[in-house]
DNA sequence: GCTTTCTCTCTTGTATGCAAGAGTGCCACA
DNA sequence: TGTGGCACTCTTGCATACAAGAGAGAAAGC
């Protein structure tokens, strides 16, 4: 399965090296991803790098804007609450589908949470974001169900994007303390508690943002105009364009 | 939004015109999808052909099989039993975090209803598959969240893929039976009964499969001669290969 | 008659080339 | 000095050309 003479390597390789890079924090939304960069980059031509970003867009996580490039998604307001009632849905309704915790599993999660806290105690915030995301995950593949670890991949790097938009600032401890009350009920076999609390910890999360900021700084003025919302491909916002793969071209 | 000149809507097309065929049963797993034909037959040239193909790849609707070519998905077992368990992890989840039901919403879930009543007094079949899948989307769609209604349509995408492969016969009576309880129970504003039911629903519909059939049908002498389970692009298969548009060529 | 090998066709994989649109900056002109 | 318009550049959109591999079928050898 994992011979692949470059070829099937470098294919997915374009998708996962982004998605990646978001879920670790170190790509922005908004940033650009031209074609020709990236084909540059992975050394092979626009094509597959096309292939990798229609992939993306599919997922939700890139988007093209006609002519002008594919940019990583800018979640609006309306987005990020969908987001998170769509995780809510997806993981309450996983734990409460679950009926054991595996000693595999519950060794997995304690790992895990270990690893937050060092990184807490590193004072590693990339990391610290990337952890706190795959928190969720780790908890999906306890399913062994690849269909909803896939879709809370996604759900998750979205998640990222939107607080790197609207949370002002890392409330780390306190999703470590959720996470640690979720793995608690999950220990003393109560599933249904660990659904409630993963909601609820959601909540907090989602309570945390501040979604009347950043992604459309123009939306005072639209309003006093009384002009459409916005439209997906609208505000070209200057800052942070670039912010990756900035030092060639 | 909807203007488009011929472009934006042709290179979605592809893509929901297959959905669609697959939605409504008329395009059976494993057919064949060449790129030349589909290109010929939407008047495009094949790089956007696969596109397409790519897209319903990420969507686990399509997968291609090396310088072979584009084949509608056909789930194994386990697939088939890890996609009825993502539905059910997703529409309980779903059902339980409703609130209430808009006055809307329950019209637009009769009148569904009664659809179904019409098509099995009609005896169409077709579209009566088409149907049954269709009121668990309506429900997703009641919650005005995008999110869910993509990820539970591309479910059932494959879940009526998955029937056409294992299940012997169509019951729609009682998957009728079954939906209007979920309503029932909706309409009183019980709606985690309604998960409840709804999870029944699916075991119910689940259970009425036969998953030792078709798919693999070398699975018993693989068994026997203990060689791995089934890798994602063997078994050939040669009947119904070529199930849909096969007067040109 | 059976098997093996070779060739020929058909399919996808990938790169490249050209077209068209969006955006920017300069220049002329008032 | 401000403003309108033009040209230029840079980007994606899309088609096409060519390469390479899979498979089928015929021919040759046993």
């Amino acid at each position: 399965m994992q011979e692949c003479h470059t070829s099937e390597t470098t294919q997915k390789s374009i998708e996962a090296t982004i998605v990646s890079g978001i879920l670790s924090a170190r790509i922005r939304p908004g940033t650009r991803l031209g074609e020709n960069q990236l084909a540059t980059l992975f050394g092979v031509s626009r094509t597959r790098v096309r292939e990798a970003m229609m992939r993306l867009e599919t997922r939700g996580i890139v988007h093209v804007s006609p002519r002008r490039g594919w940019f990583v998604v800018e979640p609006s307001a309306e987005d990020a609450i969908a987001v998170y009632e769509a995780r809510r849905i997806v993981e309450a309704g996983l734990l409460r589908s679950m009926r054991v915790l595996a000693e595999e599993g519950r060794k997995a999660l304690d790992a895990h949470l270990n690893e937050e806290r060092n990184a807490m105690a590193a004072g590693d915030r990339q990391r610290l974001t990337y952890l706190m995301g795959d928190f969720h995950i780790r908890i999906a593949e306890l399913s062994g169900n690849a269909i909803i670890v896939d879709i809370l991949r996604d759900l998750t790097a979205r998640t990222i994007l939107i607080s790197m938009l609207y949370q002002s600032e890392f409330h780390a401890a306190q999703s470590h303390e959720g996470h640690c009350r979720i793995f608690e009920a999950m220990q003393a076999g109560d599933f249904v508690k660990a659904a409630a609390l993963s909601v609820e910890h959601l909540d907090e999360v989602e309570m945390g943002l501040d979604l009347t900021a950043r992604p459309d700084p123009l939306s005072d003025l639209r309003n006093s105009l009384s002009l459409p919302p916005k439209t997906a491909s609208a505000v070209p916002q200057q800052p942070d364009l670039k912010a990756t793969t900035s030092k060639e071209q």
